[in-house]
DNA sequence: TATGGCCTGATACAGTGTATCATACTACAT
DNA sequence: ATGTAGTATGATACACTGTATCAGGCCATA
């Protein structure tokens, strides 16, 4: 964990503390749910907390690779599913990469809002625009199971910089 | 262009019709604008076209195959930037697809409603959603310039069928 | 200790996208 | 008609993303 980009987010804020957080809200989540934070997982989950701009799967591939013996894609992406189905990350489809989520305990899929000026994202999660869009599609006839909601533009920090 | 399962659609409607409508849409806007929409763009188009369901790079550039000399990747992506840029087709950021549009006229990116069922993908355009999403973005400072919507469920033939 | 389920390793491959350079085709001006 | 600039296409190579498949290892419980 040398490089420096890797630590750039909105304000400056205490990293490590969110990627602490993250990791025991993983443990503890796990625990009630008895699903298994192996230590591959909690590295990945690292990995992904590791800033706050989306993580493609190679690049955690290649940082796996750094510390250990080098692990296949098959292995990266079982352990981002497992990620993905408790919540603890999300996918951003837009950049086929990987977000991570301080809160797992709502079933939800957020809306993201990526600068594309410093490359961060966060999330949104608003319940009416999650109502919005359900209604908005029911009235068409369509009923929605997942939605995927990415907004890209400049972010606070951004803009006023 | 012999694959029946190219010509699923929504309601048993006139496909052709539906190509045949997009195609000279596509032909009087770039006059208009003074684009040109050269023999293989066109063709490109029509292959987007081939159904209401989201069509991979590869499959268009197979299917172009078939016709003449198979063409590489670039040529592939550049007429379908070409096609994006002036709104004849949406990229499905979801399933790294492409569709195509039968409204360019307006500047906009759509609202997608993608059934897991059949396959098929209508737009929803709706300018509620779209201001409301700029307005929750806006409230937590973000400036949003371009929205990716995509709403995966069951669409109105698949629920009753 | 045996069995079954889950996790990981490893190989191979399929699908998606871009960088780069080369060629051809206009359109327009000389 | 020639040259020149801008655009469109051809072609090669490569990088990134993701999956299918089989094999082995670990661990809990019977």
């Amino acid at each position: 964990m040398t490089d420096a980009a890797l630590h750039i987010h909105p304000t400056g804020h205490d990293h490590a503390a969110c990627v602490g957080e993250a990791l025991e809200i993983a443990e503890t989540l796990c625990v009630e749910r008895g699903a298994r934070l192996t230590p591959l997982r909690r590295r990945v989950l690292e990995l992904v907390w590791s800033s706050h701009r989306p993580v493609g799967a190679y690049d955690i591939l290649g940082r796996l690779d750094e510390s250990a013996r080098k692990p296949a894609p098959p292995t990266v992406y079982r352990a981002l599913d497992f990620l993905i189905e408790h919540g603890l990350v999300h996918r951003i489809e837009s950049m086929n990469a990987y977000l991570g989520c301080n809160h797992p305990e709502q079933s939800h899929t957020g809306q993201f809002l990526i600068c594309r000026e410093c490359g961060n994202v966060t999330e949104m999660d608003d319940d009416d625009v999650r109502q919005t869009l359900r209604r908005k599609a029911a009235e068409r006839g369509f009923d929605a199971r997942s939605q995927t909601v990415e907004l890209v533009g400049l972010c606070a920090n951004c803009k006023a910089g």
